[in-house]
DNA sequence: AAAATTTGTATATTGATATAGACAACTATA
DNA sequence: TATAGTTGTCTATATCAATATACAAATTTT
């Protein structure tokens, strides 16, 4: 955003609070609203959005519970939490690595995995027969303590058998697939899209109902172009942003 | 989206109708509810989805005001609309030639276009001093008929006097650049958010209120590295996925 | 100390959202 | 033709969302 002006919307199934709130955290992503300061007063938010001083008081309710702002009586508003994370894709997208930088610790945390045949869609980005046996991973990827990404993950079953325990065991892609004998890899395809967060999203990524997540399809594969992962990602629209690097 | 289940949220200040109908937006994305077939009867979604079946009639009749479904009485309803548009995003990026082979007819409308001083931001971006004039574009990108993109688009005004005059004439970017001396160009960075379609958005690119539009920031540069272009773009993500590409 | 500013609480009213049940209108099929 | 299945309409009720007004409580400024 740079500063387009963009106005609330009213009975369009998306409420007014909730609307408000989405601005709000948008202006502390781009900096409108700094770090530790106050927001503007009640009624000057209620004003400048042309709605009751309850329905801002709503939204601000809203973002309290989240973590986001601290309310203090006779005193103001203050904003609490930081800019988005700024989540680098290219042909070597990394999770660690591509936070460096921006955050002190970070893994991938495996929260379940399963075998299952594999869908005509999976099958044809793996190169391999449909119903054949593949690994689902399902992983949530945190950075200081706070979940950045919920990814679904699948590996072709006969070749990467085990990569489901390398996974718990490494918290890291990157490491799982050394074990296989694969020590570099490349991103052959991104597709991108947005959606509302589903019930799994917003338990796994602790978001606030009705929030929007950034969703990536992508193969990975070998250096010889052989596809070795595919993979669902989805990212919390209002802490992450995807930076698209250009060569690498 | 690769069959996971996801359920609806209360109270969330996204109302259930539209929650459904955005799922339903995403079935026809995905292929889980096939072109020109019938939709599940509104008890059978209802009872999926777990809400009363009025619930669901306000979720069709959106997508019916929307254009996306046809609901015939005593028969059922049906399927209307395409798949998502696959928009290229890469070193490359070029509207025109980006959505050859998925539409017959393309181009860039020109919206409205003004002289302002440069924020930082675009100052920055453009390698010019803050406050000097640059030339703001409005455009809409459009694919056989169907607006598929909202841009907001910044150039230098003293090295580009009259690309405003070029666009409105040629209704093409890399055409208009040429006039300039420009017959390559790359693109130098893309950052890429998602949030709610505000007023402007909905008005120039047909959504309803509630539609969620994916926004990237890029610059574009010569050959030789020199900014030439800043811009904002909206893609409404129910009509469009951005894909990127690797290299080129 | 007083005044002004700010968040917190309470009550009342209106319209949108969601549920429930019943029945009409239309279509396809047994 | 009769029946089952579908969308369309109607009435009623409860809850959520938003507005309006007033005042309390805490803090900062005058």
């Amino acid at each position: 955003m740079v500063g387009l002006a963009s106005s609330i919307e009213r009975r369009n199934g998306v409420s007014l609070w909730r609307q408000i709130a989405d601005r709000i955290l948008q202006g502390i992503a781009n900096g409108d609203f700094a770090e530790n300061a106050a927001l503007p007063a009640e009624m000057v938010l209620a004003e400048r959005y042309g709605v009751n001083r309850h329905t801002v008081r709503s939204a601000i309710a809203a973002l309290v519970q989240e973590g986001v702002l601290r309310a203090e009586q006779g005193r103001g508003t203050f904003v609490l939490s930081r800019k988005r994370l700024s989540y680098p894709i290219g042909a070597r997208t990394r999770f660690s690595t591509g936070l460096q930088g921006q955050t002190s610790e970070r893994h991938i945390a495996l929260l379940s995995s399963s075998t299952e045949p594999a869908s005509r869609r999976i099958a044809e980005a793996l190169g391999i027969a449909k119903g054949a046996a593949v690994i689902r991973l399902e992983t949530r990827g945190e950075a200081d303590g706070h979940p950045v990404s919920r990814a679904t993950t699948w590996f072709d079953a006969k070749r990467f058998a085990g990569v489901d325990r390398a996974m718990a065991e490494t918290g890291s892609i990157t490491a799982s697939l050394k074990r296989f004998g694969i020590n570099d890899y490349l991103r052959q395809s991104t597709v991108l899209s947005a959606r509302h967060a589903d019930a799994d999203d917003l338990a796994a990524l602790d978001l606030q109902p009705g929030a929007i997540v950034l969703v990536t399809v992508a193969v990975n594969v070998t250096l010889d172009g052989e596809p070795i992962q595919f993979a669902e990602s989805r990212f919390p629209a209002e802490r992450v942003e995807l930076r698209l690097s250009a060569g690498d």
